[in-house]
RNA sequence: AGGCGCGUAGCUCAGUGGGAGAGCGCCACCUUGACACGGUGGAGGUCGGCGGUUCAAUCCCGCCCGCGCCUACCA
């Protein structure tokens, strides 16, 4: 039999395994496979970046939910894929550019695009490599990528479709202007820190005929491009303002107007009335449409004041400030500031601050889309878990708005429409038009923006399997079972993923959401590059091993909670696959050679306690691991599973098997022994497969194989309750095998350890064990296991006593189910073993006046249910009992 | 401001209307032929605070304190 070396080192086999399973092709859908089905689409990462810890674990849980559903038996899909990532790539690509001094505008459209192709291919290697190396059991014949011809064809059908239903429009509307990437930006990617220190600044408009109006801003500069001064009709004090005409210190011939609206100004805030600025405040923009006001833009798309500034043209956003406040000052106009906080916007990708402008772009109408999605929830179509981020989702979608879709970038889907020189008019289509659809003209231009990127993201469910064709991908793989994401892309992605599924092929995208935590430090702070303490996943696996980082992650996940992830954390798992490593390395040491050629079949009968015990183990866990996965709570599975395998497999099994299977040859016992042992390993490393997919392969691939089994255990089946996957019988009495070894083996083993190590006994000390049981019941297991118990608690002789045991100093121990005697001729200490005694008699008649209370309570007799009252009953008579035992043994020792 | 969530052992976290748990850490002992990435034993908790419901509350309800996140607003 191959021999596993002494400790487990993942390095030496992770890369043979990985090629195994490529060998074999064991990833790969086949829709022509008929039978159940499982799909899952990966949420593609930015092609731009490596791949960091929260990706390792959104993956991890996909991969283990994937090998399960393999393992049971089902046709399973697992599409990755990568994200084009626009202005994140963008971005990058011109950094990069920069440091060669050099723009994109320099480069041109056509030459930067293919700059940012070839980037696209380094990191995309990249990621690609760092999925595999976790193990993820993707189907890489099917991997897409968001600009794909396919995907993008997609997108244009999307676009096209939803523009021919008037979902789609072009229009000139207040949006997200981030000055430093220059490209409108969608309400979802501006960011609100907090608040920082700002001052509200205020300063007086004179009134044409005598009198002014105070008004308050944050950023004076937008006074540039007021045109009017808003009160509320009500308030006294500026009635009769109403209707009279302001002058603008530096456009003295701009028409401004007192309005009255009750919407925007407020009597309680400030002076009660407000400067408008249509062009550049949201608020004022709905005002401006209300009251028909004109909209003047001061800005340039560089951040810098345009030719509606006037004097203040050219100057950047913030200086040109500090000059209209100088300016104002100078004139006399300045009415005092204040600090104040205030949190302006700012762009995601760029950090800087967002102006709200006035521009021209595609957007799309929302509310028509939200309203199936939102039901789609509702009915528990789509099942989020955990359903707490149901609400948010809806309130999301049920005060949505319009989205603005066009993108001021290079990088990405153009958007197709094609603007005629001639008629002004546009055409949208699916295939590039020579000319205009509306004259004719051939003068026609396409639209230089492209698309948000999550427009296309939003079609990944169905695009990565063909749509709009109807492929048979599409026809057996869409929907999709679980989609497994971080909830921080609920609105960005998995909301828009649900409107435009249902949308455009009628169905919905998933069935079922996992949203899982944020991965932070130890002290569970967020993970960042600037703080230095994230964790980089491929350090990790290099020091680690995979498995251990991806038991670790699954470990750790606990629905709705972020995860603080810590090193002790993962070299305690990592012990435990060294622990897993050597109880398999034990078994092929020691199995009876026989073994190796043949696993005899045995059934129930053939069994003693300890095999019983074992399997009765084992199918537990099996169960628990079972409704934990069903539940998607991976950290319950993998705790019945690590406690399985150290504590019951290692801890009891393996030490109490020792003496049978020392001999070599074994004879009957141990061939059956070696064999159970055998398959509740394979059995124990089945359920495993999942988590720790690398070690239990290799593993696995050293045991002796059964007939007709698969040649990988990637794709071999998993126990389940209804099939343990392995031969062992199924029909035993569980709880009574358990509780037999539980209560006569276990319990003493315990107590004699207990003892010896509370009276400092070495435990070279050869020692008597006189064991007396509790219960009549146990006398007979009690004395099959006599030998093996002096072997665990490392006692010379082990005997069963008929009566009491006999007044002579030893330690004493009153258990549950056995009382122990440890005879130590001159060597017991009495007062301590009084002391200890003591302790445990206080203890004893504590719990004993806790229950006579709770018994002689008549309310509670009457109204508990009788099977708790009769389990107190229970519990009372063998404290009681207990109890009198000890003090008979207090009153020996005075 | 609104919404959601959290507060349980030194740390990180599970948990349940009926005898407080895990991992790591800590203390003591042990080179026992799978494993020192190990073994054995042990210490450690008013389950954030105050009320309420209940025969019974760490768990359900209300209020308070502390922390986190999301959404909105911010002249």
């Amino acid at each position: 039999m191959k021999t596993l070396d002494k400790a487990f080192d993942p390095e030496t086999y992770e890369s043979r395994i990985a090629q195994l399973w490529e060998q074999a092709d064991a990833f790969r859908g086949d829709p022509s496979r008929g039978g159940e089905r499982f799909s899952m689409v990966i949420p593609p990462p930015n092609v731009t970046g490596s791949l960091h810890i929260g990706h390792a674990l959104d993956y991890t849980l996909q991969d283990v939910i994937v090998r399960r559903q393999r393992m049971l038996g089902k046709d399973t899909v697992w599409v990755p894929g990568t994200d084009h990532a626009g202005i994140a790539t963008q971005m990058v690509v011109e950094r990069h550019l920069r440091e060669q001094g050099l723009t994109r505008h320099e480069l041109g459209r056509e030459r930067f695009v293919e700059e940012v192709w070839k980037w696209k291919e380094t990191y995309h290697a990249r990621i690609v490599e760092t999925l595999r190396r976790l193990g993820c059991s993707c189907d890489w014949s099917r991997e897409r990528f968001t600009l794909d011809p396919g995907l993008s064809r997609a997108v244009r059908e999307t676009f096209v479709r939803l523009h021919e239903e008037g979902l789609i429009y072009r229009g000139e509307r207040l949006i997200n202007w981030s000055v430093g990437s220059q490209t409108a930006l969608s309400d979802l990617e501006v960011l609100r820190d907090e608040p920082e220190q700002g001052e509200l600044w205020s300063f007086a408009y004179p009134v044409e005929g005598g009198g002014e109006i105070v008004v308050a801003t944050t950023r004076p500069e937008t006074m540039l491009g007021d045109t009017a001064v808003a009160v509320h009709p009500d308030d006294p004090r500026w009635k009769d303002m109403i209707g009279r005409r302001v002058i603008h210190p530096f456009f003295p011939e701009r028409e401004i107007r007192v309005i009255a609206d009750e919407i925007l100004a407020d009597p309680e805030t400030g002076t009660g009335a407000v400067k408008v600025t249509p062009a550049h405040d949201p608020n004022d923009f709905e005002c401006g449409r209300r009251h028909g006001l004109p909209m003047i833009n001061i800005l340039n798309p560089d951040g810098t004041l345009n030719e509606n500034a006037g004097p203040f043209a050219g100057l950047d956003r913030f200086e040109a400030r500090e000059r209209v406040k100088q300016a104002l000052t100078e004139r006399g106009l300045f009415r005092g500031s204040r600090p104040h906080m205030y949190a302006p916007g700012r762009c995601q990708r760029t950090h800087t601050i967002v102006e709200p402008m006035l521009s021209t772009q595609w957007f799309v109408r929302m509310k028509p889309l939200a309203e199936p999605a939102i039901e789609a929830v509702r009915s528990g179509a789509i099942r989020f878990v955990p359903s707490s981020w149901e609400k948010t989702y809806f309130h999301w979608l049920e005060n949505i708005e319009d989205w603005c879709i066009s993108r001021q970038l290079w990088w990405g889907h153009r958007i197709p429409a094609w603007h005629c020189a001639d008629c002004g008019e546009i055409t949208v289509a699916r295939e590039d038009p020579s000319a205009c659809g509306s004259c004719g003209s051939p003068r026609i231009e396409q639209d230089p923006d492209v698309l948000d990127t999550w427009f296309s993201s939003q079609l990944w469910p169905f695009s990565v399997f063909g749509w709009p064709e109807r492929t048979p991908d599409l026809e057996r793989y869409h929907p999709t079972d679980v989609l497994v994401t971080g909830f921080d892309i609920i609105f960005f992605w998995v909301a828009r993923m649900i409107m435009s599924s249902l949308h455009l092929t009628g169905k919905i995208p998933f069935r079922t959401v996992l949203f899982h935590g944020l991965v932070r430090d130890a002290q569970g702070r967020k993970m960042s590059k600037s703080t230095g303490n994230a964790i980089d996943p491929g350090e990790t696996m290099d020091r680690h091993g995979v498995d251990a980082l991806r038991f670790t992650l699954a470990a750790m996940t606990s629905p709705g909670s972020d995860i603080a992830l810590s090193e002790s954390r993962l070299e305690g798992y990592r012990a435990f696959l060294n622990k897993l490593w050597n109880a398999t390395r034990f078994l092929l040491m020691r199995l009876p050679a026989e073994l190796e050629r043949e696993r005899p079949d045995y059934d129930e009968a053939d069994l003693d306690d300890l095999d019983r015990y074992l399997v009765a183990s084992f199918l537990d866990t099996v169960d628990a691991v079972d409704r934990a996965m069903d539940a998607f709570r991976f950290d319950q599975a993998v705790e019945a599973i690590y406690h399985f395998l150290w504590h019951t497999f290692c801890d009891w099994s393996i030490e109490l098997s020792k003496p049978d299977l020392a001999s070599g040859d074994g004879g009957e016992r141990g061939r059956i022994r070696g064999a159970v042992m055998l398959d509740v390993l394979d059995g124990a490393l089945r359920l495993l497969h999942p988590f720790a997919p690398f070690i239990t392969e290799e593993l696995w691939q050293h045991l002796p194989r059964r007939h007709g089994e698969s040649p990988l255990l990637a794709t071999a089946r998993i126990p389940t309750p209804d099939d343990p996957a392995v031969p062992v019988p199924r029909a035993l009495d569980r709880p009574a095998a358990r509780a037999l070894v539980e209560h006569w083996l276990i319990e003493p083993v315990g107590a004699v350890r207990g003892l010896r190590s509370g009276a400092g006994i070495a435990p070279s000390r050869p020692i008597r064990v006189l064991l007396r049981p509790r219960d009549e019941s146990g006398r007979e297991a009690l004395a099959r296991f006599a030998d093996r118990i002096g072997v665990l608690a490392r006692a010379e002789r082990v005997e069963v006593l008929d009566g009491a045991p006999p007044d002579e100093p030893a330690l004493r121990h009153v258990g549950e189910h056995v009382e122990v005697t440890v005879p130590l001729e001159g060597a017991v200490d009495i007062e301590q073993e009084r002391a200890r005694l003591s302790r445990e008699r206080d203890k004893l008649a504590r719990e004993r006046d806790g229950l006579r209370r709770k018994l002689s309570n008549p309310a509670f007799v009457e109204k508990a249910p009788a099977e708790v009252v009769d389990k107190d009953r229970g519990r009372l008579a063998s404290v009681e009992a207990r109890l009198a035992e000890v003090e008979r043994l207090l009153g020996q020792l005075s």
